[in-house]
RNA sequence: GCCCGGAUAGCUCAGUCGGUAGAGCAGUGGAUUGAAAAUCCUCGUGUCGGCGGUUCGAUUCCGUCUCCGGGCA
C-alpha cells in the first residue's frame, strides 16, 4: 500500500520475483482498459514478465466497484494460495484493501434507476430534503453521512429503497465481531511512502510531466473520439483524465489543466495517507530508504500476524524538518 | 518624460463612507461499506508595496518614492 507516485509497482515487482508470487493490483484505474499513461500503469513489457491481476478488466464506459473488487480478490488470493504461491496486493485504492480487512457488508448492488431518481431528487428538492428522509427511516446513518455528501446520501437512499433496509443494519454485519472479511493468517501490511511530504508532491509533478511526454493528451483525445465516455464516468473521474478532459473541452488552458492535474494528485495522496496512518499493523517502508526490498523482506521474514496490534507509530509526513522520521518497524 | 490604472494570505482578487481585513484556489488534519484516482468535513495574523503628512486613531484620506500594466510623447 502506499500514497501514488510512491514507487510501488517497483517494489511489488522485486518481491515477486523473491517470494515467487502473483501479483494482484489494488488499483480502481488500472482496471481500465486504454488508459496506460495517467494511470502509470506498468508497460506491456513489464505485464508479461510480471503479470498482474486485475488490470484491465472494464471498458472504460462499465464502472467497477469495491464490492467486485472484494469478491475478484478473494477469489484469486485463494487460489494463489491453493497453488502454494504468494499472493502480493499492490495497490493504492484504500477502501479496496478496506473490504478486504473488513468485509463488504450483502447489501443491494448499486440500482442505476432508483440512483438516477434520487440524483434528479437532490438537484430539484435539493439536499436538505432527502436528508431528513434518511433521517426519518435511518438515524444511524443520517449521523454518519453529511448533508453534504451528495455521493454517500444517496447511496443510504438507495439501499434503503431497494431492500427496506436501512444502510446502517448492513453496516453493522461487518467490523465488528461478526465480521465477514478479515485477512487469512500471517498476512503482512506493508505502507511504502517517503517521510517528506514535499518529496512525494517533487515526485508527483516529475512524473505527470512525464506522462505528458509520453502522450497522455493524445491518450486521453482518443478516449474523448469515442463520444460514448463521459466526464461523470468513474474512469473519467481519474485523476489526469478529469483535467485532461476538461481542457480537451475548453474549460481551461493547458497551464491550467497541469496546475489542476497537479493538485488533484497530490490531495489523491494525501487522502491515501489518511488512510495509511490510522491501517492497524502497517510496517512503514522509506521509499527513500536505502534498499526498500531489503527492508521489506525482512519485515515479511518476521511473519507479523494480521489482524494485529499497530506495531509501528504512523507515520508522521507533517514539517519540513530532514529525518523527522518517528518511530520504527520492529518485525 | 507626461497621463491613467494597479500594488491586500503561497496564487487570483474582494473590502474597510478612517476604528489594524475576507472569499475562491492551493496547502493541512480528518471522514470513508457496491462511483473511492470518487464524495464530503475542519483549519485563514497577513510589515493591507516603502517613507512622510493629516488625525485620538491610517491598510483606508493627502504627498512622495518604488515596481507592474496600459496610453501619449
Amino acid at each position: 500500500m502506499g500514497p501514488t507516485a510512491s514507487g510501488k509497482t517497483d517494489l511489488a515487482m522485486e518481491l515477486r520475483e523473491r517470494l515467487d508470487g502473483e501479483l494482484i493490483s489494488v488499483d480502481s484505474a488500472l482496471v481500465y482498459r486504454d488508459m496506460d499513461i495517467g494511470t502509470a500503469k506498468p508497460d506491456a513489457a513489464t505485464l508479461r514478465r510480471a503479470p498482474h491481476h486485475l488490470i484491465d478488466i472494464r471498458d472504460p464506459a462499465e464502472p467497477y466497484s469495491a464490492a467486485e473488487f472484494a469478491n475478484d480478490a478473494k477469489d484469486l488470493t485463494e487460489r494463489i494460495r491453493g497453488a502454494g504461491r504468494v499472493p502480493i496486493l499492490v495497490g493504492g485504492t484504500m477502501l479496496y484493501f478496506n473490504v478486504l480487512r473488513q468485509g463488504m457488508a450483502a447489501m443491494p448492488q448499486a440500482d442505476v434507476a432508483v440512483r438516477a431518481e434520487l440524483e434528479q431528487r437532490f438537484s430539484t428538492e435539493g439536499g436538505e430534503a432527502l436528508y431528513r428522509e434518511l433521517a426519518a427511516v435511518d438515524p444511524v446513518a443520517a449521523a454518519r453521512v453529511h448533508p453534504n455528501n451528495r455521493q454517500r446520501l444517496i447511496r443510504a437512499l438507495e439501499v434503503y429503497l431497494v431492500s427496506g433496509q436501512p444502510i446502517s443494519a448492513f453496516w453493522a454485519q461487518t467490523g465488528g465481531d461478526g465480521s465477514s472479511g478479515g485477512l487469512p493468517e500471517g498476512t503482512v501490511s506493508l505502507a511504502l511512502a517517503p517521510p517528506q511530504r514535499r518529496v512525494l508532491h517533487e515526485r508527483i509533478e516529475r512524473r505527470f510531466m512525464m506522462m505528458l511526454e509520453r502522450g497522455l493528451l493524445d491518450e486521453v483525445r482518443r478516449l474523448y473520439a469515442r463520444g460514448d465516455l463521459s466526464a461523470d464516468l468513474p474512469s473519467i473521474r481519474a485523476v489526469g483524465y478529469r483535467q485532461a478532459w476538461e481542457y480537451l473541452n475548453g474549460e481551461t488552458h493547458y497551464n491550467g489543466m497541469i496546475e489542476r492535474a497537479l493538485a488533484a494528485t497530490r490531495q489523491l495522496a494525501k487522502r491515501q495517507l489518511t488512510w495509511l496512518r490510522k491501517w492497524p499493523g502497517a510496517h512503514w517502508l522509506d521509499s527513500q530508504g536505502g534498499d526498500t526490498v531489503a527492508d521489506a523482506l525482512k519485515i515479511i521474514d518476521g511473519g507479523t500476524t494480521f489482524p494485529g496490534i499497530p506495531e509501528s507509530t504512523p507515520h508522521d509526513m507533517k514539517g519540513t524538518a530532514p529525518g523527522d522520521r518517528s518511530g520504527g518497524e520492529q518485525a
